[in-house]
Parts: C-alpha cells; structure tokens; sequence
DNA sequence: AATTGAGTTCTGAATAATGGAACTATCGGG
DNA sequence: CCCGATAGTTCCATTATTCAGAACTCAATT
C-alpha cells in the first residue's frame, strides 16, 4: 500500500491520538500514580486506567521492577525513586538552565524576591529554575511544575514573541479557568501581549493566585524554536505597582543578558 | 517453572537481567541519554545502544512524542521536560519526606550546617531532602543523586541496621572505590558497621571527598522495608572531630524523632 | 556528478502485550 | 468453622507491537 497521504483524518478524529504504543500507556499509569494525593491500591489504579486486570498487573509489575513505581507493603503504588535521579540528572545538565542560573541569580540580589526561569511547552509554562531569598524555602518546589499561560508573568511574556498564528492555535484549544477575579480570558489576554509587545515586560497582577505578584519578560532562540521567560514574583504588599514598575528595566535587561549568552553558548552550531 | 531460589544463577550470570520487555529497553536509553554529558545524536546513541537502526529510531521517536527526550533543532536527543514534572510531583507529595521535612529543619538551625535526608536503595544512597544554611544554594543539586553506600554517612547509618546476611549480600557485589585516601574498604567497612550499631551514629571523616565531613544516624522502618538515614555535612574546618561529636547526639534525637513520626503517619495501616 | 554520512521509512517475521478466565489469598460475618 | 466477598495473582491462546534489515531520502563533500 502507498505511503500516507490524504486520508489520514478520518482515523485521527478522536484528537490527541498517541501513537507511542506501549510506551504510551504505561504512562498514562504514571500520570495517574503520580498525580494522585496518596498512594493507590491496584483496585483504584484500576478504576480509573481502563485495562483488563491481567493487563494492568503486568504493566505495574514492569513499572516497579524499573523503579519508576514503588510498592509499600500493603501494595499500594507510590512514584519510585527512579523518577527522582532521572529528573535530578537531567536538571543539572541542561544546557539552558546553566547558562541562564548566574542571571537570575543576580536577578535575585538585585531585587531580593524569587526569581523563576520558565519555557513554553505546549500550552503550559514549566518552570525550569527557581532562585529564592535567604529564606530557607522549599526547593523543588515549583520546578517541573506546569502552569497555565495565560495567568502567569512567564507565559504571557512567552506568548508575547509568538507570531500571531501560533498564538490563535495555542488559544484554540485551551480552556480559561478563573483562578482570581483577575484572571484573563481569551479576549483580554490577546489585547494584553499587544501591549506587552510594545513594553518587553509581562505583569501577572494577582491573576494566578491572589496576593502573588510579579514581572517577567520574554527569552527566546532566534528561531523561536526556544520560547521561555524570567520573571521577580512576590506577595502582592512588598511587590507594589510601582515596585513592579521599578523592575520591569532589570528583567528586561536579565532576559536581554542571558539571549545573548544563550547565542555564545548554543548559537553557532557546534 | 518454579519460583526462584538455589540455582538461578546460571541465567543471571550476564548482571541483572531485566524482565521488563520493551520497558526495559526504553529505560536503558533514557539512562544513556540522561547520563550524557551533552545532547546525542542518533548516531551516537546508536553506537552505545547496541540496537539496529531502524528499531532505534522508533524508540526514540516514542519517547520523544512522549517529551521523556527532546529532539533539538540539530536532532540532538536530550532528557525532557516531562521528566522534571514527573519527579517534582512525586518528590512533593513523598510521604516520608513530608514526615521527616521538619526535623530535618530545626536540625540544620540548631547545627548551622547542610542536612541531607537520604534512603538506601540497593547498594547505593539516593538524596531524597536536603536542607541548606542561609546560602542561596543549589537546590536539586544533591536529591535524586545516588551515591555509594560505604563512603557517605547516610550509607554506613543504613547499613548499620540492617541484619549481617542483608549487609553480606549487599557487598558481595559492590565494587570499592577509592574516592580519597580514608575511603573504607570491604574489611575496614564491616568493623565499622560494628562501632555504628553501639554508638548509634555514622561518621565520613572526608571518605568520599577531601574536605567534606558528616555525622548520620539511621533512620528505619520496624520491619527493615524502609531503610535511609540523616546526616549533618560540612566543610572539614569547620566540622572539626570535637563538633561531629557534639552533633553526633542531636543528629540521634532527630533520627528518633522522625521514626516515631513515621508510626503515627504511616503506621497504623489505612 | 558521484560519494559518503546521517537519518528515515518500509516490510514480513519474531516477540511481547493482551484480555478473559481460572486461581489464590485475605477478610468479615453468621 | 464455614461461607461469600473483595483483592490480587497467574495462566495461555490470540493479537497487536516491536523487531531487524534493507531500501530510501536528504544534505554535505569531493
């Protein structure tokens, strides 16, 4: 039979279809297991996953015998450690994150609030990097977390170097949810990156979450193949409009520093 | 064929033959990417896979559209984003390190110095917390790290608990690095244990890097399934041998608190 | 234009995953 | 003590994925 062509649509209807095979749905278990609050029986993975219970035994024994799964001894299903050392090599090497930590540190010194380095990934931000004050605060915290655009200094300045097209097909299929009375929705946001194309600083004014503040502005590649920001975010009666406005140039000028380390760094191919 | 005991050996000859199927092969190429120092090419990754071409360049594909790798512009293959949010969630909602957080909290204010929360995972340590001074450190930088039992505090508090056939087993295949000069060795290692179990407390005295010093105690389940301890670290200058002592003390009460914690958390079945 | 190197796609054959059912605990009453 | 649940595990013929090698495309070199 020839290649594909035409009428490959008509199988694609139901949207997202993966086409990872196996790989796929083992995790779509570790979604669920990961995302839940506590640790799950086999019975309630098995509720939710959609599988025969032959099947679903084996792909959790496969899962746990690689570590990506633990089971406690009453059988319960926790993420395994595996997770964890994947993630902590992979966060230390990247190549982005290096080049960009000695920026946001002295982001951080300059103002003394949390500083976040966060990239586009669909229609979400995750944060790659978080440098905070001299609280002892949690670390962890929020890196690999993945938040909406649409409510957060990052993604609204990530949205904003998008070309307009890649903008609508984000917006198409993405659901507004009403955080705070201040969130954005579909029509005000796309007002909002015209103006943020104009100034280089996106501002999240308690949209995400009510009494958190910040200012970011966009970092990108050349090509756009690289879409992410930096922001300076902090409670709502330390981070004053003005305060807010104070900062807007030294984030400016943080992304500016680290776009052009960024073409040292990675630019000229190889 | 019957369940595994006297001579399974002559199949397990060739290390730790994994049962996972096609899991188990994906894995080994998320390490060979993650444990990289840079971005691979196909063809790199391909030299070390020991997989034919086409084969390869599926499962790359599928854990690609999975975002466990990503593909640069230059198809170079590197660990994902997916990763990151998978272990940031599973580290957030670990059990035990929620348990055992603010212990180790008021231990690092009462000693000043950097406390780690470690588990014993086969032969080796993995960081699960890490708790710094007033420093705007690396966070990440440790937790998810496996490190080798003999050399670092954590470890040798572990093993300490552990019944001798468990601890025999365990270093019948591990392989003794000489990280510095007072790296223990097999022997040397075995009379330590002896010492850790009466006294209560582990000591690296710059055993697996110069000028690095902790005291640990361990920190266990009543059944042995949960295995891991807690260590106070520091420079050799400042942790001098009369201070590792003066710790070794509280470093045992927040070791003991912890496990009485654990009870009343995890304790009592559901 | 011809050659090499790098990556991608195709194909029947081999293998591993599937899913239903049968089996084995473990528990709570009666 | 036995009965019936509920929870988890194992088995095995069927089926869908994966495999491996070769053919193919594309770009950079000579």
């Amino acid at each position: 039979m020839p290649a594909g062509d035409g009428d490959t649509a008509d199988k694609a209807e139901i949207a997202d279809r993966r086409e990872t095979g196996t790989l796929g749905k083992l995790m779509l278990l570790l979604d669920i297991v990961t995302n839940a609050d506590a640790p799950m029986r086999f019975t309630d993975i098995l509720a939710v996953a959609g599988q025969p219970r032959g099947t679903l035994h084996r792909q959790l024994s496969h899962l746990s015998e690689e570590g990506l799964l633990e089971v406690d001894p009453d059988g319960r299903y926790a993420p395994g450690l595996r997770l964890l050392a994947l993630a902590s090599r992979s966060w230390a090497r990247n190549e982005f994150r290096l080049i960009a930590e000695p920026h946001l540190r002295s982001l951080q010194e300059l103002t003394g609030e949390t500083v976040h380095l966060g990239v586009l990934r669909g229609s979400s931000v995750i944060y790659l990097d978080k440098v905070e004050g001299r609280q002892p605060v949690r670390m962890y915290s929020q890196i690999g977390n993945a938040s909406p655009v649409y409510c957060t200094g990052v993604g609204k300045a990530a949205l904003s170097v998008l070309p307009d097209e890649r903008v609508h097909a984000l917006l198409a299929d993405m659901s507004f949810h009403q955080f705070t009375p201040s969130t954005r929705t579909s029509r005000t946001l796309l007002a909002e990156l015209a103006e943020i194309r104009l100034s280089g600083n996106a501002f999240d004014r308690e949209e995400h979450e009510v009494g958190i503040r910040c200012v970011a502005a966009p970092i990108h590649s050349d090509d756009l193949s690289f879409v992410g920001g930096i922001s300076v975010t902090g409670p709502a009666y330390r981070l004053t409009f003005e305060r807010l406005n104070d900062w807007a140039e030294p984030v400016r000028q943080a992304a500016k520093s680290i776009m052009s380390s960024m073409r040292i760094g990675l630019g000229p191919r190889r």
